[in-house]
DNA sequence: ATCAATTGCGTTATGCTATAACGTGTGCGA
DNA sequence: TCGCACACGTTATAGCATAACGCAATTGAT
């Protein structure tokens, strides 16, 4: 997916993200932006699925919330299966990738012949500082 | 998690998701037990956290639903980690455990030393009937 | 037997998350 | 110039989950 320019919406949102220490709710967003002129969720949501099908957000299934890629490179090619460790404690979340679980998944879902199209994994649990 | 006896409202639960064919949200079950005297979400809630914490039900973070554990056993051991295939063509869900994926999440991990409390792994995608 | 603690239950109200449906404006190629 | 795609704004609504209260039954010591 090549990351077009950004509208303005999109680039407010993502901002928002990115200076962000962990991941934040579509409705935490829309108040951090109520003085830049959103007024509805709407706003955000929608931004966020741009930001979403460009690979420069993620969304955390298990605590309905949003953080930014941290990925180094710039998602001019889709990373693969994504993971995350994320902290009760303190809410930090941690991205990374492992071949050899994207491999292994790959073989599992081919053996029952079902087409994946999205990928999640999330770890709960505490970090190293919050134990 | 031993298995204790089940309230009465947590048998109602726990059939109406045993007899449906795909997950179910909390509120389509509620709709289902109307009938046997239930009328409030927390009805249904309250008795999703016992079955989970027994190990009876799987809650699907992906698509906020619930459905009833296929494995085997009688839940007298944890089974591990847990992975879904959800169809979203007919809902159907499949759920698997692999060792060699259990494995490596637990080395990625402890590399970075967080210490995993519920690991949810959801793999949207379609069926071979659905494909 | 009695008291205290635990657990389950029912009810009302509330909060959080996400989308439907409508209309507006803008840019761009046919 | 027309038609289309896309972003945007607004209002309303739908869907998911929990807070807080009180009551009843159970259990398990003392
Ligand atoms: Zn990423
Ligand atoms: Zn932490
Ligand atoms: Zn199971
Ligand atoms: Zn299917």
């Amino acid at each position: 997916m090549a990351t077009p320019q950004l509208t303005k919406n999109q680039t407010l949102v993502m901002d928002a993200l990115s200076h962000s220490e962990g991941p934040m709710s579509a409705y935490t967003i829309l108040d951090k932006l109520r003085d830049h002129g959103f007024r509805a969720p709407l706003q955000v949501y929608r931004a966020l699925d741009k930001l979403q099908e460009y690979g420069m957000v993620h969304r955390l299934e298990s605590i309905n919330a949003f953080v930014a890629c941290s990925c180094p490179h710039d998602h001019e090619h889709d990373h693969g299966v994504t993971a995350f460790t994320i902290c009760e404690g303190c809410g930090q979340v941690t991205e990374f990738h492992d071949e050899a679980i994207e491999q292994r998944l790959s073989t599992l879902t081919r053996a029952q012949n079902f087409k994946t199209e999205k990928t999640t994994i999330e770890i709960r649990g505490h970090c190293q500082s919050c134990a």
